[in-house]
Order: structure tokens, then C-alpha cells, then sequence
DNA sequence: CGGGATCCAAGGAGATACTG
DNA sequence: CAGTATCTCCTTGGATCCCG
């Protein structure tokens, strides 16, 4: 019974990046692929929370999913066109964010 | 025992940004000063939930918390100038939200 | 290797009653 | 009026086991 705010685009916006992980995942995508293991190796995350975080972004379209069909499996994870247009919006939290 | 990721100012940032009615807060602090109560109506928001809030917006020196020790009591809530700092920065995350 | 399924703990959020 | 205290969900995150 909460009044209905309008959803704020900044809300939505916080609703992508400010899971636990996000960040992380975006800042490892920034400069080159990774695959599945390799993200969990590198930041230490669960397979379940990595894979969460994974849908949400692929399916928000900040990151792309390819996968190789080999034996054993392969995925790699990118960040799409779009994904970089978040990295100008992160740096400026970044620069806030130093300033506490 | 998860890897200790150095915490990231971007992490920081969103840790007070992120909470569901901080971003709404600040909004009506924007141009005015606010009462507790007037919050909570503008708001909709719970009392326990906007008491918390607020008290991790003023640790974090980005609201100003003034008591009037009149009867009855009368608390005003405003930015301080560290927080008008932030509003760029949430803007620019309302600007990357609308494209979404 | 890249997940899916399940179970559990912790914290965020809501509703309500009470108080100086 | 401006909170505090309490109780109860619900959501996130973590750990583990399983499978093609």
C-alpha cells in the first residue's frame, strides 16, 4: 500500500549495478573476455551468485554470452556495445565514491 | 573465506546510494529541507525504514540532521554541501538508466 | 566446464505499537 | 512529532551436490 513512486530511471539504473558482484564482473569484462571459471577464480564469487549476476546482466544487455560448442564445454563472457557506455558512469561513481 | 577484493570507492559509493529510499530522499532534499514526517508522507515509506536511512545518509555526511527544541519537536533534513555533490553524479546514473 | 537445484544464514524492508 | 522496539517477510548471497 506503499505509494507508487514512478520507477526512477536512476533506480533502475542502481537496479543493474548494485548487486553484490556487478561491478566486479564489469570491471574484469573491461578490457578483455572471460569465461565462467575463470570469473570465479579471479573474484571468488559462488557458482550460484556468478550465474545470477550473469542472466541479469546478459539479459539488461551490458554483457554478451558466447558459447563455443566444444568438449568441454566453453562460455565467454563480454561486455556489449552498450555494456561500455556504463564504464564513464562507473568511473564517475568511482570519482565520488573516493571522495568519501 | 571468499577473496578479500580491496573495496572498490565505486562500491562504497553505491553502498550509500543503493538502499531503496536514499535516492528518493535526496531528491526531495534537493530544493528543501524536510521534516521527518513530511518524508514519510511524501514518501511512503515505513518509519523504522526511513529512520535507517537517514542515519546512514548523516553518518555518511550527506544530510544534515538540525533539531528545533520546540515543543512539539521539530527535526529539519537537508543536503549538506558535500551532498550536493552527489547530484551530478546520481544524475549521470539517471541519464545511463533512461537509456535502458 | 558451465551451470541447475537445493538448503541455509543474514540483512533489508514493512507493519504496528509504544514513548519522551 | 520524531523517533525506538519488535516481529515478520522477502531478497541476496554462500555452500554443496549433481549433471550433460
Amino acid at each position: 500500500m506503499s505509494k507508487e513512486l514512478p520507477i526512477c530511471p536512476a533506480e533502475k539504473a542502481l537496479s543493474i549495478i548494485s548487486s553484490k558482484w556487478s561491478l566486479y564482473i564489469i570491471k574484469e569484462l573491461v578490457d578483455k573476455n572471460m569465461r565462467f571459471n575463470e570469473l570465479i577464480k579471479t573474484l571468488g564469487v559462488s557458482q550460484k551468485v556468478l550465474t545470477e549476476n550473469l542472466k541479469k546482466l546478459e539479459e539488461n544487455n551490458v554483457i554478451d554470452r558466447k558459447v563455443f560448442p566444444v568438449i568441454p564445454p566453453k562460455v565467454e563472457y563480454s561486455l556489449t556495445e552498450f555494456g561500455k557506455t556504463l564504464i564513464p558512469v562507473l568511473d564517475t561513481l568511482h570519482e565520488w565514491g573516493e571522495t568519501l
